[in-house]
DNA sequence: GGGCCGAAGTTACAACCTGTTACAATTGGA
DNA sequence: TCCAATTGTAACAGGTTGTAACTTCGGCCC
């Protein structure tokens, strides 16, 4: 199973203790890193869960090729995260490089055996795993009933908060990725995609860096950016108020 | 965590040992028995994680409420089902009673010393949660690019499948829920739900059973269903071949 | 350096699916 | 029986998609 940073890559490098096996990055810390570049994958849905993966640089893509070719991407993985945790016997799904990309891995067993010996780590595991619900959760809210726009908001939300949570002062967003990959993430079509960017620019609420060609972005206005996403945490006020049957409309 | 059932529930039951705590089941087989009626719910999305659940009889329906009143349901977890092992300090979701249902629970601490005994005990928990992962990925896919008509078939698929796996020897569904509820599953309208149901049944893949009104669906063409329903597995067969960079279109 | 070429991204427009709205039909309980 | 809730049907509107252009960017070769 892939962890879904926020929290989780943040928890992981804040306790970081001197020496030993005190959090899981040290587990991977002697490790040495391998180089991926864009096409080989890390592993595919399906093969023996015979890893666990650290990123150390870059960015990764977590995905599903379903029947009919279509490609459906279940999440991205950034520097710190941890992927292969899957509990069963096979990956749920494949993995490669979005860009070049460095990582550590451990077997299984290497895995298994250091979380055995310390409660600590066994902690650190099911926060990781819960992160990682909750983030599958999430996305079945945003693919459940969010607009196009609402999604893409929801997309760079997540990543501004990611870099400020990384120390970044200016509210710029760094996209690794291709839209098709933004695409297959949010369930739309790359012309969405792009149609709403350009929507979002119009409306003063992002701004193309000339830098990088498309793949920075500034957000000129976060607050507009956070009310467009519509996501107030899922109003975690008003509970024990209405848990009335039927919901409203409109998916 | 709610348990997605599928494997999982099947599992809990068939390794049956006579005594003591050597599967889950066990756990929970000394509680007393808790009934539920429709409007009641058993924990909201927030509150404190302290109890964990077992579906006797029954279904529940799992759900979130986001921030303008619309809901989205996340799950249904029907007999044998563990719902709870959250794994975070809160549940990540709601969870109240389709019909009348009744659970067992047991205390966190009940149940984490419970597991901390056995390590049989530690790997079915990971069975379930790693189970609960592929659920929730698989409704991810289903929502990321499968149409009105996809996600109806699959839908009851599914519990044809379970219906199969309880030893039904007819090719009848029972629906417990009503067409808001899978409406907020499938992430459509109840309109677009009836819809499609009309549209099945004119295609001749399902015929209404006069019995129960519209809560029993028989079966007629289950092999179109599933081909209607069009996750063929996730193609696990096409694998080393193309892990190209784009999808084709439509979402 | 200049020009060609392909990949990636953007834009325009028509078509379609689904949501919206409104109303009818059926069911079940008061 | 009436009334309310659930479900089904129909017409319409709207957003997203599909198709197909165009533009931009970057690499390659001359």
């Amino acid at each position: 199973m892939y962890i879904a940073s926020e929290h989780t890559a943040h928890f992981t490098r804040k306790h970081a203790p001197s020496d030993g096996a005190n959090c899981l990055r040290d587990l991977f810390s002697k490790q040495p890193v391998e180089h991926r570049s864009g096409n080989r994958s890390l592993f595919l849905e399906g093969d023996e869960a015979a890893h666990v993966f650290q990123v150390v640089e870059g960015t990764l893509r977590i995905f599903k090729i379903i029947s009919d070719g279509r490609r459906v991407i279940t999440g991205f993985l950034y520097a710190g995260d941890i992927v292969g945790i899957s509990l069963g016997k096979r990956y749920l799904y494949s993995a490669d490089a979005v860009s070049s990309t460095t990582v550590r891995r451990l077997t299984r067993n290497q895995f298994d055996s250091g979380i055995d010996e310390s409660p600590r780590l066994r902690t650190e595991v099911s926060a990781l795993v819960s992160d990682e619900m909750a983030a599958a959760q999430d996305q079945m809210v945003l693919l459940s009933c969010k607009s196009a726009e609402e999604r893409m908001c929801s997309f760079l939300l997540k990543l501004l908060k990611k870099s400020e949570l990384l120390g970044e002062r200016r509210l710029s967003i760094e996209l690794p990725m291709s839209r098709q990959d933004i695409a297959d993430y949010l369930g739309l079509t790359i012309e969405t995609v792009s149609r709403t960017i350009t929507k979002l620019i119009n409306k003063r609420v992002l701004r193309i860096e000339n830098a990088v060609a498309r793949h920075s972005i500034s957000v000129e206005r976060p607050v507009l950016l956070a009310q467009l996403a519509g996501d107030d945490d899922d109003c975690s006020d008003m509970r024990h108020d209405l848990v009335v049957q039927g919901s409203q409309r409109r998916h």
